[in-house]
DNA sequence: CGGGTAGTTGATAATTTTCAAAGCACGTGG
DNA sequence: CCACGTGCTTTGAAAATTATCAACTACCCG
């Protein structure tokens, strides 16, 4: 990949165009440029790379890569893995619209994980050399990156937490809540309620660190119960309550994962 | 806990006493600090809680408190912890001299992980109250914090990445010699190294997800073959390169970890 | 209609947990 | 200075969870 570390002076006739894109993102409050009022939207929209498409698939940049970007979702989901040597893969965490990814503690390393479009995916693209000096002059813009990326982290904890003390049921479970409750801001409540989650029995499995046939296993086994339907991406929860006792997830901590302050 | 959530006012007498005790502060570097030139350490040195000693064993704050502080270690090791209803624990990281830890990516949500002392500590007790606005008027330190909180992520992921596809041998390696590169910066190259990390089995199942009898016989394989020896927080590396070829990490990726730009 | 990916199912094997009990080291108090 | 208690560690055997391998099915897309 070699993505031009800054973007090239923006023509005039861009402006307005940027301007208008960046004052009508749907991510734009709950990304890093939260905190721009519209007065200030300038300094984002004039150092972002043009909206990106990429087809389901795609890497969006891989392990070992300078990091160039940072992105903002738009539209589609995005998985974040590390690969290993012998192939095995881990889904390190999911990137939904309105989620900012890609930033790295030290610049200069290369990435320690690969991000993966797992639909077709919309992203913004931050050039790492146009944003350094706007988070280096703005406390707000860099205080609202610390909180995301404090969030990052208790995300990180959180998946650590269900990995070292949840068995697969329980993995599983944690796992699909987190992702409704991500995708529409409450715990799943009406019985029969469907999810799209674009998400195979591999990625699952790499996610909680099963192989895709223990995945189906343990599905199935919860399906036996009535308390869900997964077929295909598309999640069907049919006893809510159920499905979040074996999650073993409050509403408490995973709202506080949302929208920090 | 009830600490208050700013420090009082600072008496005259103390200004310089503070200053001077920042300006000699070996974890200055390290921290969230490190951005601050002398001539501008007052303004952390005077929002400080005054340098707090606890034992071994005490609870720095618990799951469920208020963040109200966050802390450097001045001295000593502390273990970040996640409990579950039924006694289960998980040690999410470790915080070593140097090290800032305690920030939240939601300042008014309950904690999600206890502080644990596993040696004697001091710490440096930032509160809340009085870093908010430093970190809000100032983009170098807001900055700092966003790349040590990257680094807290980046470190939560690496710790995934070793949990999901590493076995017990692999994953206690890893963490041994993740310890090893923090407390010298540097691999363990000598055969015979000894390290002192004070640690029982039992918490380094807690972070690896094992039984502490699983970690014993873990353990005694490695030293069945020649590659260490532990006992009682003594650690003796006696094949540095079977060690480091067991965790499957390389220098890099932990280089990258230490010292965020 | 055909090819390929995704998912299913069953049998076997490996890893790890759990339970139970004993051994060891170290600090405390007599 | 020694005995004793407590917490950490070790050891063994049985049981549980999950991976692996292999074959087979279903579904989607062209």
């Amino acid at each position: 990949m070699d993505v031009p570390l800054s973007a090239p002076p923006v023509p005039l006739n861009q402006v307005a165009a940027r301007r208008a894109s960046c004052l009508s993102c749907p991510a734009r409050s709950s990304t890093v440029c939260a905190p721009l009022p519209d007065a200030a939207i300038d300094r984002v929209a004039l150092i972002k790379n043009p909206s990106r498409r990429l087809p389901a698939g795609a890497t969006i940049y891989a392990e070992q890569d300078q990091c160039a970007e940072c992105f903002t979702v738009l539209e589609g989901w995005v998985a974040l893995v590390a690969a290993n040597d012998e192939g095995g893969r881990v889904v390190l965490g999911f990137a939904l619209p309105g989620d900012y990814f890609g930033f790295v503690p030290n610049p200069l390393a290369p990435r320690a994980h690969s991000a993966v479009a797992l639909t077709p995916v919309r992203l913004c693209p931050l050039p790492r050399g146009g944003m350094q000096p706007l988070i280096a002059s703005d406390p707000a813009l860099a205080k609202r990156l610390a909180h995301l990326e404090a969030l990052h982290a208790a995300r990180a904890d959180e998946h650590l937490v269900s990995t070292v003390q949840h068995d697969a049921r329980g993995r599983i479970a944690r796992l699909l809540v987190a992702l409704c409750f991500r995708l529409t801001r409450a715990l799943p409540a009406a019985p029969g309620q469907v999810f799209l989650l674009p998400l195979t029995l591999a990625v699952i499995g790499e996610s909680t660190g099963h192989s895709p046939e223990h995945v189906s296993r343990s599905l199935h086994r919860m399906a036996a119960e009535g308390m869900l339907r997964f077929r295909r991406g598309r999640l069907t929860v049919l006893n809510p309550a159920a499905l979040i006792a074996a999650a073993g997830v409050t509403e408490r901590p995973l709202a506080d994962m949302l929208a920090p302050a």
